[in-house]
DNA sequence: CCCGATCGTTCCGTTTACGGAACAGCGTTG
DNA sequence: CAACGCTGTTCCGTAAACGGAACGATCGGG
């Protein structure tokens, strides 16, 4: 049984780096409260037109509840915005770092069999890093948007320029590289077989 | 949303309204279960690692329980992902809406003197959509997810099914089909020159 | 002034999400 | 083929999130 490289396209995981930053619950009540007074309506009538109990929204506003997602869906959906509106950082993201590559996860896409995982990645100039190999069946898309990327299998790495587009099987330890002095930035999609 | 008008990959539409659409409580279960097998751990590991039950995590990924954010919240970052990736929600509140397309805005990247969007799309079974010319310079990058998608200029339009990458100059009339009944899922894209 | 209406908070009984333990199913071992 | 170790599910007592009602505070009108 493989142990699988923990997340993300980098092997860095977040073992060491967990919650505490922006998930203060507290936080979601502020914004609920904010968004709330920005369109003039009071805690009863939300509550009232949220079908939740004012008890409820009150103690969620004030963070000294720890709301069910049922609950919150309730309430966003009636102040008109998503769920993410509140939650966290507007760009939330789980970043994960490495010395010359972060990437952070903009979306995850279920299809009945394969999984995509969509990141918004950083390339510092510099030598490079290394990731290992995936498991099988594991195909990145990239596509730049900044700078010069010199990435793909270690043996083999392709070179794309901004606008470009690179793709290999990942299934082999590969590289990430910024070629020249400027910083890339490109969107990776990770793509994988569901097991 | 401070963004631009960009006027999207569409013909602006803009209906606005965010409707409650499907927050299918079961679908945040299918996945966290398909992250967690996608790394090659257990219920019980993970239930552990995350400092929470295996009651708990067995009826969430089941859609029998109702979760709290604590809950939900250790359970996605102990799988290195935000809590955004497991809600249904449509990620960002631009939604671009046509009669067989709609995409949602993921993100916005300025460069110097190039502006990315990245659009999450979808292409129901159908005819089609015909999307008019750009501004000269635009580009469009599409990966596909699900399905089968002809797109591109309308007098030479290409193919790709799940996996595929498509790229065209854009300052031609050019349209989205999903080819057989199965809806399309893909990433958009878009490259174009600040003014 | 008093009164009614509404504000947000607090109290309280009910519902339910929680974690621990017991459970059945499956592969591997001795 | 019992004995294990592991999987994921189900049972159950407890803690807490829930909605409704009661509360003090604040405002405006008669």
């Amino acid at each position: 049984m493989p142990y699988s490289p923990a997340s993300g396209p980098l092997t860095a995981n977040a073992s060491g780096q967990p919650a505490a930053s922006d998930d203060d619950p507290a936080a979601i009540g502020r914004r609920v409260r904010a968004l709330r007074e920005a369109r003039g309506i009071s805690l009863s009538a939300l509550a009232r037109q949220a079908g939740v109990g004012k008890a409820t929204l009150s103690g969620l506003e004030n963070g000294t509840r720890n709301p069910t997602l049922e609950t919150l869906y309730a309430i966003t959906a009636q102040l008109g915005v998503p769920l993410t509106a509140v939650l966290s950082a507007p760009a939330s993201g789980a970043t994960v770092r490495g010395a010359a590559v972060s990437a952070t996860l903009l979306e995850v896409f279920e299809d009945s069999d394969v999984t995509y995982e969509l990141y918004r990645m950083r390339v510092a100039p510099g030598p490079g890093q290394l990731s290992p190999a995936h498991q099988a069946g594991v195909t990145e898309h990239v596509t730049v948007f900044t700078g010069v990327l010199r990435a793909g299998p270690v043996d083999a790495p392709l070179t794309a320029a901004a606008g470009g587009h690179l793709r290999w099987a990942s299934d082999v330890p590969h590289v990430y590289a910024a070629v020249g002095d400027e910083e890339v930035t490109a969107s990776l999609l990770l793509r994988y077989p569901r097991k």
